[in-house]
RNA sequence: GUGGGUGUAGCUCAGCCGGUAGAGCACUGGGUUGUGGUCCCAGGUGUCGCGGGUUCAAGUCCCGUCACUCACCCCA
């Protein structure tokens, strides 16, 4: 054992597979952008009342899971659990809202919850995540729902589904609230769970236990509470998603955890995970920039784990991305050689072509045992009787075919070499 | 915070009823003094997580402790 080890429950990603974790979260990336959303690079930790207030006092997240400290000026600040309180702070602070709406955005990076560690779940995660603000359209809602999906489409997955369900809003959840602890109170429920009836009843729907579930058989449901405009909603972002081509299913019972999830929320959930099977959800939050200060607009977004996307990968049997660390691995031999190969791999780098070089003077065996596990595509080889004769030796790894090169021309004929048989 | 499981080489792990520490992979060199992947040969590191106890003798049994891990809870 080291000295020194990583703080509990942080993955770390390093090569090969290292690459698999930036292709998920390029991919994922990639279908926001697509969509028109822009990037927002923004503070890994913020004032601890923002999240207090933004993601819910009541929650677990902000009760228990939070790393909280008191920063050199004193202000008690705390490490982003989770990605919307910030962007909607910054929106706010920046007048971003002032403009055409919806402001659309979307950002990736790490979130912090002190929680204990499992497969799955981590205490810093990554999180790629977009929020569309200033607009109650139903087909917006649709938009971010599918782009989450097109991104794990893209990625090659296809042992998830989306859940989905709607949580009305302040015209109808309030009576349906009361209804439910009506409901709950009747039951013979241990004290925990009867406690959480009263702070958060919409919950204890989601328990897990079989005798529980059991007693919860006919409990009254959200969906058959909605109010008309709320239904009205639910059923066009259903009808958008039907156009979309995505496919999902409807789960009445479906909680989240964070308390400005307001009519339409969703999951994404992946069968192969165990315990932590969730790899993506979100939802509307028609009430979170009032909350915070800010005019009262609406917003719809999603988070995305990177970490147990990766997990689904690995899982179903899809390598995202290129392991390969280079295209073109360099094996001089001699110092002569070195020197020509050294500004060969400059030039071809200069020309954006990945390029490695065998240093330390390994044998050739060696050499080209390391250009092998490279990944690289083609070897170049130059040694004495090669320098003498002008040329370079373009090795094909996976053929083995060699055929001599020019040296002065190198850098073109390698050029024609990787571009050649690449279509 | 509450349970269960596991700690042996860089990695994955074997090690029987207590008897002086093992394999595969990886790495390096050689077989091939200028050619990788397959094959063959050679090379080595272990406070057996830590502390205590039982014993002639502990990786193995007992107690404690720490770490990791899975699950509850919760969530990405």
């Amino acid at each position: 054992m080291s000295v020194f080890t990583a703080p509990k429950g942080i993955p770390e990603y390093f090569p090969p597979n290292s690459a698999a974790f930036l292709a998920v979260r390029e991919k994922l990336v990639g279908a926001a952008r697509r969509a028109g959303y822009g990037y927002v690079e923004l503070p890994i930790f913020e004032d601890t009342t923002l999240f207090a207030r933004g993601v819910g006092e009541s929650t677990d997240v902000v009760t228990k899971e939070m790393y909280t400290f008191a920063d050199r000026g004193g202000r008690s600040v705390t490490l982003r659990p989770e990605g919307t309180a910030g962007v909607m702070r910054a929106v706010i602070e920046h007048g971003l809202d002032r403009g055409q709406l919806p402001v659309k955005l979307y950002y990736a990076g790490p979130f912090f919850r002190y929680e204990r560690p499992q497969a799955g779940r981590y205490r810093q995660l990554q999180q790629v995540g977009v929020e569309a603000i200033g607009v109650d359209d139903p087909a917006l809602d649709a938009e971010v729902i599918a782009i989450a999906d097109t991104g794990f489409r893209d990625l090659g997955l296809s042992g998830y589904r989306l859940e989905i369900t709607s949580l009305g809003d302040a015209s109808c959840r309030p009576q349906y609230r009361a209804e439910l602890q009506d409901f709950l109170r009747k039951l013979p429920l241990d004290d925990e769970t009867r406690q959480r009836a009263e702070i958060n009843p919409l919950r204890v729907l989601d328990d897990k236990r079989p005798d529980v579930r059991e007693l919860l058989a006919d409990a009254p449901l959200m969906v058959d509470h909605l109010s008309p405009e709320c239904r009205e909603h639910y059923e066009q972002v259903k009808g958008h998603l039907t156009d979309l081509g995505v496919k999902f299913v409807e789960n009445p019972r479906m909680v989240r955890g964070l308390d400005y999830y307001t009519k339409t929320t969703f999951e994404f959930v992946h069968d192969g995970l165990g315990a932590q099977s969730g790899i993506g959800g979100g939802g509307r939050y028609d009430g979170l920039m009032a909350e915070l200060g800010g005019q009262p607009l609406s917003g719809v977004g999603f988070g995305l784990g990177v970490d147990r996307t990766l997990l689904a990968c690995e899982v179903e049997g899809v390598t995202p991305g290129d392991t390969a660390r280079c295209d073109v691995f360099c094996v001089p031999l001699g110092d002569a050689a070195k020197a020509r190969l050294v500004a060969l791999a400059g030039q071809l780098r200069a020309r954006g072509v990945r390029v490695d070089l065998a240093y330390g003077g390994k044998g050739l065996k060696g050499a080209m045992k390391a250009a092998d596990r490279s990944g690289a595509r083609f070897a170049l080889v130059v040694g004495e009787r090669d320098l003498a004769e002008g040329n370079a030796q373009l090795k094909e790894l996976s053929t083995g075919e060699q055929r001599a090169l020019p040296l002065d021309g190198a850098v073109t004929g390698v050029l024609r070499a990787l571009g050649g048989s690449d279509t």
